[in-house]
DNA sequence: CTCCTCAGTATCATTTATGATACTATACCA
DNA sequence: TGGTATAGTATCATAAATGATACTGAGGAG
């Protein structure tokens, strides 16, 4: 990591993963592959549309997803990951694991407060 | 990265780093070392004391940081990164370095939009 | 006696993010 | 003819995050 603050990056990074939903539709498209709309929203019991199509869209406008149109009736719209949007996955990973070891810490931290 | 969603813990990460001045207090008692109240807020213009107490008290929460009070006048405290806070470490190289990728995405998007 | 420093609180206002709900167009199916 | 499905918009309301500003207490400097 470099100097701190003005060339510091890692706010551009956090400020593409952040949003209640982001994180969750890079997954689903990351592990699973291209989606249409509505099956993405299947997936994510909870959202609304405008929400899914806000966060889609913020994705989308940083090249991290990308978006097709079939022009057909009734609409369909597929989303899938580019190959720049890839380059997330480590950041992914490495909140993953980080994540696994913080549940268990707060676990362990619960049982010595209840003893 | 393990299934999708209820397992995954990247939210957990995620939900350490987010704040609008977490990233950077971190980096800064990362690579810097320990540091006062005040010595935090001049590092960082345009923070209000109350967001940086509320901030660095989230982090203290996680025992990301630890907060050492010094009972003397006027008042001393030093914020340090705990050894389970550098856990984080990864995860902010990951963000810094796809984030400099990133700002050079975003420049050579402009020049081609402008040629 | 007054002002300064430090590490905060307290109160209020504003900005962002998220959510609920209703609505659209059009082909197809019964 | 009416209902279904898809991928959205539009409008309004609420919740969460951030910010501005003023205040505190006690010792030390002048």
């Amino acid at each position: 990591m470099e100097k701190i603050p003005e060339q510091c990056r890692v706010e551009d990074a956090l400020s593409i993963l952040v949003g209640k939903w982001k994180p969750i539709i890079l997954l689903h498209l990351l592990q699973e592959g291209t989606k249409r709309f509505n099956e993405l929203k299947r997936k994510m019991p909870g959202i609304t549309q405008k929400m899914l199509t806000k966060q889609l869209r913020e994705l989308e406008e940083e090249d991290i997803i990308e978006r097709t149109v079939y022009p057909q009736v009734p609409p369909k719209v597929e989303y899938s990951i580019t190959e720049y949007g890839r380059g997330l996955e480590p950041i992914l990973e490495a909140m993953h694991e980080w994540g696994t070891k913080h549940t268990l810490h707060k676990m362990n931290k619960q049982t010595e407060n209840s003893s």
